[in-house]
DNA sequence: TCTGGGGTCCTAGGACCC
DNA sequence: TCTGGGGTCCTAGGACCC
């Protein structure tokens, strides 16, 4: 019989910071996405306070400063760091892991056994994760990983199953799905949620009890698949994506945005630079830039625009120079001066993506490639040994006008060594 | 005043072709 | 005034996920 399980880290960012603060345990705890803008992450304690999932901090900073919540900058170095420990310990649990996210992967559990035998296994893969990393983590097993996301909430919700739910038989998953709010599956997003409600569905084993006619009607073959994978039909693949076929860099800009070109140019250039150089490390080469811009959708107060640019290349490259150069033009030529736009966000996105070995040129190019190549790899080596944007190109700047608030940032204890924790005796 | 970032998949509809 | 039909390809937009 197909099993999988998924492992699901608990509040994974909050559990990273605690595990650097361990005076935090039992204590709530908040993360903040950039710019402080909004809660992103919260400790069980947070939640029971009431914080919400994406509230904006502004909103409630004097309410957490009062009931003495923890509030923590975003720190991407140190959980994606704490996500290669946890991934690299799970792996070793089954023949073939598949990481879906930052804090999740479902394992291949089939053919290891009785479901008694792999509960028992399962168990003890949370301790050894939790102790060997300080991440607590639920593990949901099912025949479909629908139902696997599903058991791992469970898991999650009962400390009496000690990390652990299975759902194998039946009448188990007959009792999960009635017990299970609709919203709350996975792939039933807010639209579908709404569609559902009007139809008088609210729990999981109402939706799986309709006729597959009517759910593809309805939700078509995304909402279908859903309720067969509810059924106990495995259909969904989440097979890692070989490389990215779109890579997006952007960013907010902090307080009301910018409103000089030379200023989101320089944002924009960074952006670009950045696609390029994760372009380069996957081997990648892109055939088409979007470059965007636009103003705050809240500020109703002040005029909005959006622009929003394609590029399509004649020759596909990753080359830091000419991605740079092409999203800046794009920039510039969409950029209206006889307005003035407080822009809030702005970035670059690279998409149709071929691998780098299979460029087809073009019989008009007129850009010394070889030459091009031979001086991207001479910087690629220089940054690779002393960081991201040693060298860069003069449009990158340095005014730092688009720089991330980050008023709450924890160190990068296990990603730059002068920042590692020390110890008193 | 202040409201995240990075992805994938599916579908409808337009462009184009014969 | 009358004004085909059917296929493919591409793209934008909308849904979902973390």
């Amino acid at each position: 019989m197909e099993l999988f399980g998924l492992a699901d880290c608990n509040n994974f960012f909050c559990s990273c910071e605690r595990v650097f603060h361990p005076d935090l345990n039992g204590k709530p705890v908040v993360v903040l996405s950039n710019n402080d803008g909004c809660i992103i992450a919260r400790s069980n304690e947070a939640k029971a306070l009431g914080l919400k999932m994406g509230q904006p901090f502004y909103q409630v900073k004097d309410q957490l400063e009062k009931q003495g919540v923890a509030v923590f900058s975003s720190n991407y170095n140190l959980y994606g760091d704490m996500s290669h420990r946890v991934m690299s310990l799970l792996s070793g649990y089954t023949p073939h892991l598949d990481i879906y996210s930052v804090d999740e992967a479902f394992l291949d559990f089939s053919g290891m056994g009785t479901t008694e035998h792999l509960g028992e296994y399962a168990r003890g893969m949370v301790r050894t994760i939790t102790k060997g990393t300080g991440i607590p983590i639920s593990v949901g097993i099912a025949p479909t990983k629908t139902l696997a996301k599903m058991a791992s909430k469970f898991a999650k919700k009962y400390p009496r199953y000690q990390g652990v739910a299975i759902i194998d038989t039946e009448q188990k998953r007959q009792k999960a799905l009635e017990l299970f709010p609709v919203g709350d599956v996975w792939g039933i997003g807010r639209q579908f949620l709404k569609r559902l409600e009007y139809y008088g569905i609210s729990t999981a084993a109402e939706f799986a009890a309709k006729k597959p006619g009517w759910v593809q009607r309805e939700f078509n073959l995304p909402g279908l698949r859903t309720w067969k994978e509810l059924n106990g039909e495995n259909c969904i693949e989440t097979e890692s994506m070989p490389q990215k076929q779109s890579i997006c860099t952007s960013r907010s800009f902090p307080d009301s945005g910018l409103k000089e070109l030379a200023h989101v140019e320089e944002a924009v250039a960074n952006f670009a630079a950045a696609c390029a150089r994760k372009l380069r490390e996957q081997h990648t080469v892109c055939g088409a830039i979007t470059v965007f811009a636009y103003t705050s959708r809240f500020r109703t107060d002040i005029p909005q625009n959006c622009i929003y640019q394609n590029i399509y290349l004649q020759v596909p490259t990753a080359n830091q120079q000419e991605i740079v150069s092409f999203a800046c033009n794009a920039l510039r030529s969409s950029w209206n001066s006889s307005n003035i736009y407080f822009y809030k966000k702005a970035g670059v996105i690279v998409w149709d993506i071929t691998p780098d070995n299979t460029i087809q040129g073009d019989l008009f190019d007129t850009v010394d490639r070889p030459r091009l190549q031979a001086l991207m790899n001479a910087i690629d080596a220089v940054n690779h040994k002393n960081g991201h944007d040693t060298i860069r190109m003069a449009t990158q700047g340095y005014s730092k006008q688009w720089h991330l608030k980050t008023e709450h940032i924890s160190r990068q204890y296990t990603t730059n060594l002068e920042q590692i924790i020390s110890i008193k005796a």
